[in-house]
DNA sequence: TTTAAATAATAGTATTACTACCTTAAATAA
DNA sequence: TTATTTAAGGTAGTAATACTATTATTTAAA
């Protein structure tokens, strides 16, 4: 048995399905990688064409324009970051237990184990470290949100949010926690690898380190005296 | 007595010192006020050159481009702020006094009261916020880094651990919480602001709740049993 | 078989991000 | 004083980017 998840993804953010033609799925498989290569900042549809093989009007027929593509991706992967931590937390009583697993999954770059679909995990793990906050750091953020487009990142803080409440019930900032538990598995990841002396880990740039902080960080406040 | 503060920038910034000249101060001075109205993926050279009234050559005789601009403006309020941490923090002899305040001057929006210079605090406090992370979040990270364009924000960093071992010397991650409260400081104002279901202060918007919230993070930390 | 609908390529335009060159004004030397 | 250098800013470009409108081709339905 062999199956595939497909990430149903709001239809705001695309003209034409990207997961339904092969174009649309060279177009997020080759954009991933290029984002990854060259950065989001000197990443052009044209150059996306080219690697594809196709026209810039070609894509066009996809996406808007590239920041529509980045909120795109970055939706995508909290989606899918989301359905990674129900399968790993499935069945899992203790809460603690449970957090400790959402930290490693948030800090853990996952193996592209099961070919889901056209997207390579790893590489766009490392987009969203990289690039993921420019989804949402314009002047555009209140039109977007009120498109929805940032649902499954804001899902994400609150499933986060509740297991936080299930370890302690009088936490009075469980949303806010969450929020600063997705950031910093991300940001303190760039931060060790490149610009290290705002980190602790610089010697051995470890993502287990990363684990070990914001284990510390989190249980401190939820289980202090 | 009026006295002028001035912070000594690093020379690799720019091509021709805009504390220099009155073209200089206008370009900073203004850019503040465009990028604060449109945000900075829509700033160019020539709006700028026109809301001053000079021409697009005149800006890159200052700056090679706006990034480095963007990267000038977030080092200097770095500088601007490190100033008045040390200035509102001397002669605190109690370290957990002295992070509490820094906690404050992290999170509040010092109102702009002496004429410092051409630069507008609390409007920079908001590009802060929301353009910052776009300074290091690129390609040319390392490269930048090299030439210590982020001096003044490791300094601050390195500020703030330094107070964080005064309060719990035994403290394993005095960087990175340190660069977390930083970032936190902004992040949650910016959620609270933008994307409220990502905080727990979406119903008041109140900065003094995100300075509970960062205390509580913190000294949970540093004196837990 | 004809027609319509979907898809893709061609060829543009406006804006952005610069650069090379030119003019003017101030400063200094003869 | 006048000639000459130097600094500062302006004019007028170019190449690349971000799109868009139009035309062509393929596919599918009537």
């Amino acid at each position: 048995m062999k199956l595939q998840l497909q990430i149903k993804m709001n239809e705001a953010l695309y003209l034409r399905d990207p997961q339904s033609s092969d174009l649309g799925k060279n177009i997020l498989r080759h954009s991933v990688q290029i984002i990854y290569k060259i950065g989001f900042e000197s990443f052009t549809f044209k150059k996306l064409a080219e690697d594809i093989g196709t026209t810039e009007a070609g894509i066009y027929r996809y996406f808007e324009n590239k920041h529509k593509l980045l909120v795109y991706l970055t939706a995508w992967y909290w989606s899918w970051l989301e359905f990674q931590i129900r399968f790993h937390t499935n069945n899992i009583k203790d809460p603690t237990v449970k957090l400790k697993r959402v930290i490693d999954l948030l800090a853990k770059a996952l193996e592209d184990d099961e070919q889901t679909s056209s997207i390579n995990e790893k590489l766009l793990h490392q987009i969203i470290i990289a690039e993921g906050s420019k989804a949402y750091l314009t002047k555009q953020v209140s039109k977007d949100n009120k498109q929805q487009f940032f649902k499954p990142y804001k899902d994400l803080c609150a499933l986060i949010g509740n297991i936080i409440l299930e370890c302690s019930p009088n936490y009075k900032y469980p949303k806010s926690l969450a929020s600063t538990i997705i950031e910093m598995a991300h940001f303190q990841n760039f931060f060790m690898n490149n610009l290290p002396s705002l980190t602790d880990f610089g010697q051995t740039k470890e993502e287990s380190e990363i684990i070990l902080f914001l284990n510390d960080l989190v249980f401190a406040n939820l289980y202090k005296s």
